[in-house]
DNA sequence: GCAGCATCTTGCCAAATGGCAAGAAAGAAT
DNA sequence: ATTCTTTCTTGCCATTTGGCAAGATGCTGC
């Protein structure tokens, strides 16, 4: 992909025109990710600002009984980076990594800030960035508090099946909340059915 | 509470200048609810950003199954708002009410956006309501899928000990994810330790 | 091809939570 | 004060999920 389909791609979501669009593109620069890799690590500020363009992420952080927890998988077209620490310049409690090999593209804090100031109309676009994945949080939140893990289990397969082709079992457990054993069976009894 | 001192409220959080939160503050007008009024009905767009000044309010959804789940609890201090349906202009799929007696002052989606407008500064303070809720949403979220139910009650019991005062256990039951026979079952059992 | 490691499955049993229903306690309305 | 309603607790048992460990499968590097 050029800067010029980045464009497209932010016009299309009616936010900006397409000139504010290619100005904004003109900003991204290119990033590429081996699978594994880390975008972001717990302790550091995030400072990218990234448009996932191919491969699939995951984020993570530790609970309080040291163990890894999925928080987040992101899919192509999802912009990338960790709010808190993002906006509030804080240092993150989560990690960013690289499911598989990806592309994308990114700007900084001080990039996106400019971008703000000098073309209004992509505030609104940075907006909904915030909105929706606040919104699809709270969803995740009342899924996770109101069904059984199978129902969650079903509903991911339902809106991101390629998920489960890129990150192991035990990571979708713990985005679950369950333990991967108690996945594996989940899918043995559904095999049944 | 008068304007001025909810002006002082706005600069306190260092985000607006003392001008600035005057400025804003002037545009707020004085709110009352009832306990058990409600200052946001599913279906309907929400339009009022409130701060709440005193009184205590919850938002609840229903789930798939139809029961009501309280999804957030409000304390004095706090922006009270949809932010999907306020921002996206779209029918709210939560309920919020007041669980007691509520004082607050509030805007318009429209006076927001002026305001935004006019005194960029008031973005700042926009976006922090929005990051800092994003970012609590996220922790109860890890909190829901890695502890247990009784971990998840200390938490609440320490960080909001005053919503327990004020709202039945039905609501703070399904708050946490589980039934109120069961939260009256890990309270009986705390109090035997 | 083979060693080594991560991933996934399965059996056995324990712990956490829910469903239902009865009753106690507390509040609200008259 | 009495009644009515909502809230909270408790007993009995079912269901869901977890913990641990063994084995099976599959991938990676050499």
């Amino acid at each position: 992909m050029n800067r010029e389909a980045l464009a497209q791609l932010f016009h299309s979501t009616n936010l900006v025109s397409l000139s504010t669009a290619n100005t904004i593109a003109d900003q991204f620069e290119h990033k590429q990710l081996l699978k594994n890799q880390y975008l972001l690590t717990a302790g550091k500020i995030c400072d990218e600002y990234l448009f996932l363009e191919q491969g699939y992420m995951r984020a993570f952080a530790q609970n309080t009984a040291g163990e890894e927890v999925t928080t987040t998988f992101y899919v192509p077209g999802q912009m990338v980076f960790e709010v808190a620490s993002f906006f509030n310049r804080t240092r993150s409690k989560e990690n960013i990594q690289a499911l598989t090999d990806c592309e994308g593209w990114f700007i900084t804090f001080k990039q996106l800030n400019e971008l703000f100031h000098t073309l209004p109309e992509f505030r609104e676009f940075g907006r909904s960035v915030l909105v929706n994945s606040f919104a699809s949080f709270k969803n995740r939140m009342l899924s996770a508090i109101t069904e059984t893990a199978e129902e969650r289990y079903l509903s991911l397969l339902k809106s991101n099946p390629e998920i489960l082709q890129h990150a192991p079992l035990k990571h979708i457990a713990s985005y679950l909340g369950i333990t991967d054993t108690s996945l594996s069976r989940i899918r043995a009894a559904m095999s049944k059915k």
